[in-house]
DNA sequence: TAGGCCATCTGGTCCT
DNA sequence: AGGACCAGATGGCCTA
């Protein structure tokens, strides 16, 4: 059974059931004084001759109504208004969870994916959007970003939490490379095509002067937290270098699904070219790692796992899954940016 | 307990 | 006429 048609019997059930608790509905079925006026405003033209209710509006004491006149509300017209009600709230349901599924498919394109930890919806559309303008920038320019300036696209304008929790997938130490306070700093991206970076992080954060940032959301996968090495202080940066990393003698466990990684070095590109890709040691990687619930080299939901969801399967039907945990799309994005940090 | 996030209902508007 | 889309209202859940 079909998701969809599995979800509409779901909603006839439950619409009938939350009908009967329905607010507006009066809460008690068969009130027929009180049903009249949930449909208040609804204007039938055809008559219902059949079954005429006791409405009492030839009350002598209301004022005449001008403009048309109002129908009755006979039982079959409550019920035909009932009835167009609950298909529309089944339609607007059914709307709004693809309108979900989609930004589901979109949590597990960008750079932070947290099965356990999901971003918000706003803050989904807010990374998507920086995640798009810093990549299209890197496009435009040519040139291998500033890791810091990519992840201070990236975080621009998203919560505390949401940037900690980006850091955390992209194995970072937020304090790195959120800079100072600039209080009077507006929240907005610079327009598309602008010439650089933004050079400052400008949200307003009240814990970046404070220390450390407090955790996200509550409770957080132990790998989606920025590491730190005991012992040593907070670099400027953390590499996730090849993926696995030993922490107090623990293999530190990779984050979920971070689609985006900063390597030492790139990853991908380094299977095909790897001469090539030494010569970007300390260069962006747009390595893509789709761990997926599986970890590391795992493969995303997205892309087929278990129990994904089957309109984000649609990227699969383009043939797009590869090998080796890259899918094709990700291998033709790595290409092409290599491919220009090479020529520039 | 306040605030954030979310799902759902609802009525209005626009389009086919 | 009916469906899609939208925005406001409301209530539930969760966390700090």
């Amino acid at each position: 059974m079909t998701r969809s048609v599995q979800e509409e019997q779901e909603s006839v059930e439950s619409e009938q059931t939350q009908e009967l608790h329905s607010p507006i509905e009066g809460g008690e079925e068969g009130g027929e004084e009180e049903e009249e006026d949930s449909p208040h405003h609804l204007e039938e033209e055809e008559e219902e001759d059949d079954e005429e209710e006791e409405e009492d509006d030839d009350g002598e004491n209301k004022p005449k109504r001008r403009g048309p006149k109002k129908k009755k509300m006979t039982k079959a017209r409550i019920q035909r208004f009932k009835v167009r009600r609950m298909k529309a709230n089944a339609r607007e349901r059914n709307r709004m969870h693809g309108l979900n599924d989609a930004l589901e498919c979109l949590r597990k394109i960008v750079p932070c994916y947290s099965k356990t930890q999901k971003l918000s919806k706003i803050e989904t559309l807010r990374l998507a959007k920086n995640y798009i303008w810093a990549l299209s920038e890197v496009l435009r320019s040519g040139k291998a970003p500033d890791v810091m300036s990519f992840v201070q696209a990236l975080c621009k304008g998203l919560s505390q939490p949401t940037t900690n929790l980006v850091a955390g997938c992209l194995q970072l130490n937020p304090r790195t490379f959120l800079p100072e306070q600039t209080p009077d700093l507006p929240v907005h991206l610079p327009p598309a095509g602008a010439a650089s970076y933004p050079g400052h992080y400008s949200y307003q954060s009240p814990g970046l002067t404070a220390g450390l940032p407090s955790p996200p959301y509550g409770t957080m996968e132990p790998s989606h937290i920025f590491h730190q090495v005991k012992g040593q202080p907070y670099g400027p940066l953390e590499p996730f270098f090849d993926g696995v990393l030993v922490t107090d003698g623990q293999a530190f466990d990779p984050p979920l699904s971070p689609p985006l990684s900063i390597n030492g070095n790139f990853s991908s590109f380094k299977h095909e070219t790897a001469a090539a890709a030494a010569d970007y040691d300390k260069s962006f990687s747009f390595s893509v790692h789709y761990g997926g619930a599986g970890g590391a080299g795992g493969h995303p939901a997205i892309y087929g796992g278990g129990g994904s969801n089957p309109r984000c399967g649609e990227l699969q039907v383009d043939g797009m899954m590869g090998f080796d945990g890259h899918t094709h799309h990700e291998r033709m994005m790595n290409a092409q940016l290599n491919a220009i940090f090479h020529d520039s």
